[in-house]
DNA sequence: GCTGCAGTTTGATCAATGTCAAAACGCGAT
DNA sequence: ATCGCGTTTTGACATTGATCAAACTGCAGC
């Protein structure tokens, strides 16, 4: 684990791409950094612990963050995942006091720290720093409840479609798509099992879709539309 | 359908109860119930479509609505079934413009409808109100989260037996709980068909707990924590 | 180019839940 | 108290996905 407190100048501009910061003032924007610490941690490294006393809320500049609770017999499921421009734990910013999950890096990752009390403070007396907070939390509340209906709605090789559409160039005939992570994570963002999502792969070759690695082919876009048909 | 200009009595205090409205100025307060409609609608009433431009956001002050998306075979899934002080399509205010499910009154039901746009503006400039809004969103999407792990995490009892304790009075004892409304509406919203509700509570009735009409008795509370174990 | 290991795929099996149909129940109206 | 209808429960069955184990793959390091 490194902390720095000068930021690289590639995380300097990912800050700055994240909706949380981008419409920001520069005055607001030095505030925030100036409560703001940059660390750059190894692969499956536990940031925080559900339950813990939260004193920071987080935004990940690289690498991914895997967002999980456990139930009582140990058995994980992910929450969310997070990459670079995704912030987690900003909803303790307001009445609550302790994660609510565990938090760990899926791959090296570099993550910025913002002290909950100081952006706190912050917010109550800057309007562009409240109105990126409003921004930033309904966008998260709407990327969660899709998570809901996507959980309640669909199928594995469903979800796969859908997450293989909202990552692909829209038009309607062939396309490729790289995962950015391993598949085991991409299991747990979509609430399979890994045998489940490689079994959803395999009903989706199908349809023509082959998968190499990371790299997804996909023979015919329509095709995997029609998939959420059915 | 039938909306008012004047407030009930019971129907402003609940508005003032929520935790949108309870910790604003009076003057903050004045203006937003200036953005407001109060409806009283009848049960099964669509009060929006998915996909519809938006134009309010809405509080439920009296019976219960029910948020659902329909899958392409016309199949509903439940995202969250609202009861008197929850609030509604919040997360429109910043950023999106299409309500994101159908919302429909689950039995008659009274509801407040906030201008969207007068309220953004109003967040913009008092800081109350920012922050209230702030609040509610944190709140929901903590709550949201809750049910993404819930989904994920426990099977049908388990559901049911976290709804149970969580609607209890907290001892360790026997205890009685009034479900608020039909069982269906509550398969819907544990994300479960009404059978398998059924089903779950009939495995419950194992560890003592009786169900007659909306009347769950529980024998002993600390053997429910204990389903959650398991 | 090999080697070794983590990650992935495949197969077999099982548990959980959805679906459809029919019986039973509960509740409000009479 | 009884009736009647909508809700809930039960049963039988189909489907989905989890789990465990074993085989396979791809890639990093030699």
């Amino acid at each position: 684990m490194n902390t720095n407190l000068k930021l690289s100048s590639r995380d300097h501009a990912m800050l700055m791409k994240t909706p949380f910061m981008s419409n920001l003032s520069s005055a607001s924007a030095a505030r925030l950094m100036a409560a703001m610490t940059v660390t750059s941690l190894p692969a499956r490294h536990l940031i925080f612990r559900d339950g813990e006393t939260a004193s920071s809320f987080f935004c990940v500049l690289s690498g991914y963050v895997r967002l999980y609770r456990l139930n009582r017999e140990g058995r994980e499921a992910d929450l969310r995942i997070c990459g670079p421009g995704d912030t987690f734990a900003e909803c303790l910013l307001f009445g609550n006091r302790r994660y609510r999950y565990h938090a760990q890096t899926a791959e090296s990752a570099t993550v910025a720290a913002f002290d909950l009390k100081a952006v706190r403070a912050l917010a109550e007396q800057e309007r562009d720093v409240a109105a990126a907070l409003l921004t930033m939390l309904s966008q998260h509340l709407l990327t969660t409840l899709d998570c809901v209906a996507n959980d309640r709605l669909h199928t594995a090789p469903q979800r796969v479609a859908n997450y293989i559409l909202a990552h692909c160039p829209v038009d309607g005939g062939p396309a490729a798509v790289r995962l950015p992570f391993q598949k085991s994570l991409l299991a747990g963002q979509l609430g399979l099992a890994p045998e489940a999502l490689s079994r959803a792969f395999s009903k989706l070759r199908e349809i023509g879709v082959t998968v190499r690695g990371r790299i997804i082919q996909v023979g015919d876009v329509q095709a995997l539309r029609d998939v959420l048909r059915t």
